[in-house]
Order: structure tokens, then sequence, then C-alpha cells
DNA sequence: AAGCATGCCAACCGCGGACTT
DNA sequence: AAAGTCCGCGGTTGGCATGCT
């Protein structure tokens, strides 16, 4: 068969409108077929990249506030890498912008802070984390206050949940007894079992956690 | 003014899971 | 059940913009 000869680069003006045009009518979906289709000659994932990024309606660009600052901060906390869930939480933003800012702002800042520190206290940074987590660069306290309780009771007829507790549950945060998650954290947060020390570490079960994330009280 | 270094961000790549045949 | 395809994710790279020497 003929392989047709796929575009890379940065997209024009004229492709992102063919692009706008053609989701706007057809709507998203199969998107080699959409690549195809449009005549534009960038593959399925190019166009699914630039429709998701840029072209969708309420894509909000430019600088992040302070409070979605905080907000990212204290969700890569709670998840690590988890861009696309943390992008969840703050409309019009995507998961390539979160990743962006967190690895050329945050990232950089909050690693200078743990160096500082660690350096006042003297202490291990591998101390009191319990589980492994893509937390890694994680260690600033966020507003205890400001993070919403988790629902009381675990609504099991919530399957909209799935795909985020697929995710939630991929098998290297899962500890040998696969129900609860141990996040090497240091916020106060009502996550966090009263036994247990708020500056150390939060515990949470993963069916009360995924619903509560997928909640608008987060946002 | 020119060359180099660094920062930033858009886009690509590879992988794994879900879905279809 | 197996193979093929599609989709979505996170990591990484390429290139432009800006700052510095």
């Amino acid at each position: 068969m003929k392989a047709r000869k796929i575009k890379k680069g940065l997209w024009r003006p004229e492709e992102d409108m063919i692009l706008k045009q053609y989701v706007e009518t057809h709507g998203e979906g199969n998107w080699a077929v959409v690549s195809h289709k449009s005549g534009l000659k960038r593959g399925g994932k190019s166009c699914r990249l630039r429709w998701k990024n840029y072209l969708r309606p309420n894509i909000k660009r430019g600088g992040m506030s302070p409070e979605e600052e905080d907000l990212i901060i204290r969700m890569h906390k709670l998840l690590g890498n988890r861009w696309s869930l943390i992008a969840g939480r703050l409309p019009g933003r995507t998961d390539n912008e979160v990743k962006n800012y967190w690895n050329t702002h945050l990232n950089k800042r909050h690693s200078l802070h743990k160096r500082k520190t660690l350096a006042a206290n003297g202490r291990h940074e591998d101390e009191n984390i319990s589980a492994t987590s893509a937390t890694d660069t994680a260690t600033e306290a966020p507003t205890p206050q400001s993070i919403p309780p988790p629902p009381a009771i675990h609504n099991g007829s919530n399957d909209s949940d799935s795909t985020e507790a697929m995710m939630m549950g991929r098998k290297e945060e899962r500890l040998e007894d696969g129900e609860r998650f141990v996040y090497g954290c240091d916020m106060g947060s009502p996550l966090s079992m009263p036994a247990i020390n708020y500056s150390t570490s939060v515990v949470f079960d993963e069916e009360l956690l995924v619903p509560w994330l997928d909640s608008s009280a987060f946002v």
C-alpha cells in the first residue's frame, strides 16, 4: 500500500483552520480518519494533540494564576506526574501545559526549596516516604485547610471514574495489600489518618480518593 | 554587534491499555 | 483467544526567544 507522507513540525494557521473546521463539523474521534479526510498531511496523533491542546474551545492560554499554581503543587504532591489528572482539575488547562509549567517553573523552585529545607532540618530526604510514588520532587508544605475532605462513603455506582480509577491503580503505586496508597507527603490534609503524624505522610483509600478528585469541589 | 547560554514551550515519540475484528 | 488498531499518557526533544558576556 502507498504510505502517505506525514508532515511534522509547527502547525500553520491554515492547518489549524482546516482541522478546527473539520472537527467542528464531524466531531472528535478516530483521528486517523480525521487526518486523512480533512486533507491535512498530519498524523492522527498530531491532529489529536493539536486539537486537544490548542484548538479545542475553552482552552485557557497564558500565565497561571497563583491559585492554579498552588493547586498544581498540591495535586502533584498527591498524584505525582499524572498530568492529565492534574489538568483535569484546572478548567481550560491541558496536561501538556501543566507538565511544561511544572518542568520549567515549579520543579526548579521546588528542588531549590527542598535543598534549603533539607539543609535546615538536616534530615534525609527519603525519610518517612512510605511507598514508591512519582512524587520525588514534591516536598513543600501547602496550606492544609485549602484541601476539601474526601467523601465519607464510597459511591460504588460511580462508573465515570473508571478511567481515573484505572490510572490510580497502576501497579507501581500499589502496596502489597492492593488496597491503599501511601504517599510520602508532609501536608496536613484531612486525608490523613488521625493516628498518622501530619508532617510525615498521607494515607488514603483509592476508592475514596478517586471520586473525590472527580468531584467539582476540588476545582 | 556578535556569539553563546539558558529558558520556554510546542510537538514528537514510545509505550501500554482498551477496544475491535 | 489472538492479532490488529486506536487512543491517551508521560517523557523527551527541537527550535525560537531572550538574556548575558
